[in-house]
DNA sequence: CGATTAAATCTAAACGATTAAATCAAAGGA
DNA sequence: TCCTTTGATTTAATCGTTTAGATTTAATCG
C-alpha cells in the first residue's frame, strides 16, 4: 500500500447492513448484543463486519447515548512525580473500567485551566478529576453550574455543596515532619519551603508547619518561610535565597517533591552537606528517594490509593449513585532516611 | 445548588437559535465566524449564547466534520521518566495546536496495545503516536490498513511504506557509552542490561554494544548480557543475576532509565560501591540523574525535541501534507558524571 | 418602476449510530 | 379456519451540529 488513505471513507453500519442483507437495527442488535437475533442473520452480520473491516463509530454512539466513556484529568504537571503516579494509576483503573483519560497540564495557570475546563466541557467528557492550581476558584463555578459535568477534586477545596473532595492529611503530615525535626534532633531553627498558600494543599502544609512550631513554643520566623512555586526551580531559588540570610536555619521542611529536588540541587551547588550543614525533611513522591544522596526522609503519600479512590468516586458520581460521604482523607507515612540527620538506611 | 443535575439537559444550538429568533445556521455562522452575519443578529445570538450558557457539543461537531482534534499517545508506561517527558512535551505542543491527547499505557502488553488501538480507532481520533512494545507487529497491520488513521512511530519499526518513524540514534549512542568504558577507563570485562531485543529500541542498543566490543577486539560474553524487561524490577533482577556469576564484569552498560535505577538499587542492597566495585553507564532520562549517588553517567535523549517532532509529523500527516522524509533520527548527548569512574561533577 | 444582482438569512439534508414503535411471520388455540 | 399471541425484523425518528443550496431582502440601474 502506497499510503494510508485519507479519512471519510470508512465503512459504516449502514453498509454492513446492506452487505448482510439486513436492516441497520439488526446490525446494531448483534453488535451490541441488545436483542435476540436469529443465528442465521447474526452470522451473516458478523461475516459482513469481518469482510468489510467495520469498526463502530463511537462519535455517533456518543452523540446518541450522551456517554463518551472518557474522563479528563487536570493536574499542574505530569512531570511532577506525584502526578505521574496519579496519572498512571488513574489510567490503569480507567482502562479496566472501560474509560479513556485525556490528560491536561494546567501548569498552575488559571487561564490554561479554564480553557481546558471549557474544552472538556465541549467534548462532553463523562467527568473530570481536578487537582489544584493556585489562586481563586471563581472560574470553576462556570463549570459547576447546573447541567454540568461530574467532577471530583484532588487536594483542592471548593465551597460548593455536593462536590466530592479526596485528599491526604496534609496538615497532620507536615506536622509530623516538623515534630520529628524537633523531638528527635532537637532543632529549633527551622525554615520551610512551601508552595503558594493559595492552594489548599500548601495552605494545609503551612498550617501544619506553624502548628508544630507553636506546640513546642518555638517562634515562627517568617523570613525563613519561602513560598515559591511548586517546581524544581522554585525549590532551587528558595534555598539559595534562604542560604543568603545572615542567620540560617538548621533544618528545612519542604512541601513538595520537585521543590525538594530543587533544594537538594542548590545545596550541592553551594557545596553544603546534608544533613551536616542543613537537615531536610518533607514531601517527596519520587519513587527513588532512597537512591538520592543523601537518601531523603520523606512523607510518602498513597498516590495510587488516592487515584483509585478519586476515580471510584467519580464513576459513582457519573452513574448517579448517591454517596453518604463527600470528603475523603487518606493517611500518609513518614519514612525516615538520612536527610533529616538520622542514620538509618 | 443542592447537586449538579444529571446530563442530558444541556442547551443546544437549536434552543439558542429559538431564543435569539434566528435559524440554527445563523447561530452556527456566528459561533464559528464562518459567514458574514449582520451586527444586529450577531449580537442577539451572542446574547442568547450568554444567557443560556451555551457550550457547543463537540461530539456532534466531530460527527459532522470527521475531526476530533484529539490524538492518542501509546507508550509502555508514563512512569518511565523518558515517556513522562515525552507525554508532557506532546501535551504542551498539542494544546497549543488545539489538540487534546488521550494517554495510553500499553505496559508492554500486546493485548492491551491492540485493545487500545481498536478503541482509539473507534473513537475516531485524528491520529496516534505509538512508542514500542516488544514482540511481533502483526496486530498493527489491522490498524494500518486502508482507510485507517494517521500514525507515527517512536523508536519503533514497521515494514509498511509511508509510516513515519522518529527515533534517536540508539545504536550509535550505545556504542559511545561502551567506547568510553574501554577507551577512557580501560575496562575489558563489560556486561550489559538491556530490554527485549524484540523492540527496535533495545535491538539497536544491543547492536551498538556488540559493535563497540568487536571494534576493540573484545569478546562478547553472552552470560554477561541480560535481557530483562525494561523496568525497575527488570534492572534489579538483572544485576543480582549478574553479580551471582563466578566471574563478574568490571563495568555494565544499561539500556534504559528504569533498569538503570533498578541496577543502582540492587547494588546498594548488595553493599557494592559504584564505580569502585562496578562501573555503570547507560541510558537514563531521569531529570535528576545528577542528584543520585553516584551521579550517573548517561546518554541524554532529546525527549522534548523527539516529542515535538513526532507531533509535528503527525499533524502534517493528518492534514495530508506530503513529506519528503519518512525517517527522522536525532542525536543524543553523552553526559559523563561519576558512575563510570570519572571524577567530574 | 421592474429587472438584475448581490447580500443576508433560512431550510433541510447530511454525519453514523441507537431504539421505540410498527410490521411481518409463524405458531397455538378455539 | 380464523383469531390471538409471541417472536423476529424493519422502519424511521433522534442525538446536535455544519453547510450546500434555496429563499428572501435590499440595493442598483436603465
Amino acid at each position: 500500500m502506497s499510503s494510508v488513505k485519507r479519512k471519510g471513507e470508512r465503512v459504516t453500519l449502514k453498509e454492513v447492513a446492506k452487505h448482510a442483507g439486513v436492516s441497520t437495527a439488526t446490525v446494531s442488535y448483534v453488535i451490541n448484543n441488545t436483542r435476540y437475533v436469529s443465528d442465521k442473520l447474526k452470522s451473516s452480520v458478523l461475516n459482513a463486519v469481518d469482510e468489510l473491516g467495520y469498526s463502530p463509530n463511537n462519535i455517533a454512539r456518543s452523540l446518541r447515548s450522551n456517554q463518551t466513556y472518557t474522563i479528563g484529568l487536570i493536574v499542574s504537571n505530569v512531570e511532577n512525580p506525584f502526578y505521574t503516579e496519579i496519572a498512571r494509576a488513574i489510567e490503569e483503573k480507567a482502562y479496566s473500567e472501560g474509560y479513556s483519560v485525556i490528560i491536561c497540564n494546567s501548569e498552575d495557570d488559571i487561564l490554561k485551566e479554564t480553557n481546558y475546563l471549557k474544552l472538556l466541557q465541549s467534548k462532553r467528557l463523562d467527568g473530570i478529576i481536578l487537582a489544584p492550581a493556585p489562586g481563586e476558584n471563581e472560574h470553576l463555578y462556570y463549570v459547576l453550574q447546573e447541567n454540568s459535568m461530574p467532577i471530583v477534586l484532588l487536594n483542592r477545596k471548593l465551597d460548593v455543596e455536593g462536590i466530592p473532595i479526596i485528599k491526604i492529611n496534609n496538615r497532620h503530615s507536615a506536622e509530623r515532619c516538623v515534630n520529628h525535626l524537633i523531638e528527635t534532633h532537637g532543632y529549633r531553627d527551622i525554615g520551610a519551603v512551601i508552595g503558594s498558600v493559595e492552594t489548599l494543599l500548601s495552605k494545609d502544609r503551612y498550617d501544619g508547619f506553624v502548628h508544630a512550631l507553636n506546640s513546642f513554643g518555638l517562634p515562627v520566623r517568617n523570613e525563613w518561610i519561602i513560598h515559591g512555586n511548586s517546581s524544581f526551580a522554585g525549590g532551587y531559588k528558595a534555598l539559595k535565597h534562604l542560604m543568603g540570610k545572615d542567620k540560617r536555619p538548621e533544618a528545612i521542611f519542604i512541601g513538595g517533591s520537585l521543590m525538594y529536588l530543587g533544594v537538594l540541587s542548590a545545596l550541592k551547588e553551594l557545596h553544603l552537606k546534608c544533613p551536616e550543614d542543613i537537615a531536610l525533611i518533607g514531601f517527596s513522591e519520587m519513587r527513588f528517594s532512597h537512591l538520592l544522596e543523601p537518601p531523603l526522609s520523606t512523607i510518602h503519600q498513597p498516590a495510587k490509593k488516592l487515584a483509585e479512590l478519586s476515580l471510584e468516586v467519580l464513576l459513582q458520581q457519573i452513574s448517579g449513585i448517591e454517596r453518604k460521604q463527600n470528603a475523603f482523607e487518606l493517611e500518609t507515612e513518614l519514612i525516615i532516611r538520612n536527610s533529616c540527620g538520622c542514620n538509618k538506611m
